[in-house]
Formats: structure tokens, C-alpha cells, sequence
DNA sequence: CTAAAGTCCGTACCTGGATACGGAGTCAAG
DNA sequence: CTTGACTCCGTATCCAGGTACGGACTTTAG
């Protein structure tokens, strides 16, 4: 692990993300401004790459960018009981669209077996989005 | 069914939609400008109506406005098999973000329980975000 | 007829997470 | 010491689907 003293091109890459998001992440306050050691461009050290990646790997778990700016700040591991409850909060949101989506699943999955049959004049998936209310039921 | 003849205000309501979002449909060319009978305001029949109801019903299944477009271009049934291709590719980009947000369930639910268990000395929700990759294996 | 209320249109702004641009400054090689 | 590549920074743009603004115009009530 010799990975210290990068260029923003270096820890970009090792990484696994751009340039620009660098610099974006460090105007959002995720990451610091890494001194300048030779001069007036950045060096980034591990410490830099390892939060980048933190950074990166809670993005996987679906959290946003607000919500990684409070983990990052109990990265200490002191207050467990707020980890979870901002990881748990995001599972909420999470299983909310989940459920929305199935709901949606259902639906077209349904909708696209009855035009397949072919039983109906009309398609059904077109009339069910021109449905009348009123008419109908 | 005398809906005929609404005023902007008026068909944006039956439809339960913003007077702005109604502009803007018609900018995107999911409507038509209405003829405006009496001088320069729209006037609004049961048909425009209807249509925003349709847009309404297709995005609550989850599609894209552009694809409602080409919905809207299907809508005299006579191309079955195409509205029930752009039906299936949605339900495919559906059921993929299931997937993708069934796994980070998975994930969350298994670190928020090792987390409660307090088993161990630090937090494994923070460690897993900061997980250096290589010590761990 | 006048005043108030309603509607017109073009354009700017919003969210979230980047991504692109371009002129100025800087660094490394020769 | 120059050249060319690199990096700086602020600002603009993108995606989708709206939402807001504001000055001008139109309609309606009295």
C-alpha cells in the first residue's frame, strides 16, 4: 500500500471515478482539500483514497450524498445507535420503492398476459390506460 | 360526462395535475393546444382530458414520458405487439432496480442486525463502508 | 368603462449527482 | 527558458419531470 501521494487524475482512478467528482466531492465537504505538497496541485494520500471509497461503497448501499456526509462524521464508530438509525431510515425508503415497484410488476406482468392471449378486441395494456373512470365500474 | 369546455385551471384539476405540468405537456407534444374558443384562452373538451389521464395512468405504471409519447401514438390498438414491446422493456427496467434494491436490503438488513447483536468492538456498518479492501480478503 | 382576476408566454429555476468547458496558472522535460 | 501537457477554478450543462416568475394581455363583474 504504497498509494500515497497522488495526483487528482491518480486518485481518481484508483478509485474509480472521475476527476470532476473528485473536485465535487471535496466542494460538497466529503472529502478534505488534501494539502499541496509540491506546489499549487493537490496530493492525495491513502487516508484520501480510503474515504473516496467509503464514499463510493455507501453510495452502492443506496445512500445519498447527505446522508454519507452524517456516516462519514460518525465514522468513529462512538454512536452506533445513529449509524443505525440513518442506515435503517434508508431501508425504509428503500422497501418503500421496492414495494412500489412491485406493485408495478404486478400490474404490466398482468396487463402483458392478457394482450398475449389475444383474447380481448382491444389491447388491454391501451385500455387500461385510457379507462374512463365512471364507465368502467 | 359534461367536462367539456374547462379552463386551464379547471382541466388541470379534473386531472389532478399542476397548470404548469399541463403547459408543459403540451410543450412536450403529449397534448394538443386546444382550439381556445371564445379568444386567446384555452379552452379544455372531455378528449384533452382524457388524454392527460392516460399520461397520468402510464406513469403511475412507470413509464417515461417518452415512452408515453409512443403509447399515445399506439393508442388506436392496432400495433399490439409494439405496445406490448415498450410495456416489456419497461417491466424489464423495472424488475432490474428490484433486484439492484432486493440486494442492498439484503446487505442493509444483515449489518443493522450484526449491529444490534453488538457483538462486536466496532460498529460493522462502518466497517463495511470503510473496509480496506485487501486486509479483509 | 374600469378594476380585479385570470391567463398568456418565455424563460429561469428546482432536485441529485455528476460532467463539461475554457481561460489562466503550473509543472516537467529538453 | 520554452514548450506542451497538466491542473487550477468558477461556472455552465446534463438528465427528467416538473415548478415558479413576471410582465403583458384578456376576460369578467359591477
Amino acid at each position: 500500500m504504497d498509494k500515497a501521494d497522488l495526483t487528482i487524475p491518480g486518485v481518481a482512478r484508483e478509485a474509480g471515478i472521475g476527476v470532476e467528482t473528485v473536485r465535487y466531492y471535496e466542494r460538497r465537504g466529503l472529502i478534505r482539500q488534501p494539502e499541496k505538497r509540491s506546489g499549487a496541485y493537490r496530493r492525495y494520500g491513502s487516508e484520501h483514497l480510503q474515504r473516496i471509497r467509503f464514499v463510493k461503497r455507501a453510495q452502492e448501499l443506496g445512500f445519498t450524498l447527505e446522508e454519507i456526509e452524517a456516516l462519514l462524521g460518525l465514522q468513529d464508530g462512538a454512536n452506533r445507535a445513529q449509524v443505525r438509525r440513518v442506515a435503517s431510515a434508508r431501508r425504509e425508503q428503500i422497501r418503500a420503492k421496492m414495494a412500489d415497484l412491485r406493485r408495478i410488476d404486478r400490474v404490466l406482468t398482468h396487463l402483458l398476459a392478457e394482450c398475449e392471449a389475444g383474447k380481448t378486441p382491444h389491447c388491454p395494456i391501451i385500455e387500461s390506460l385510457a379507462a374512463t373512470a365512471g364507465a368502467q365500474g
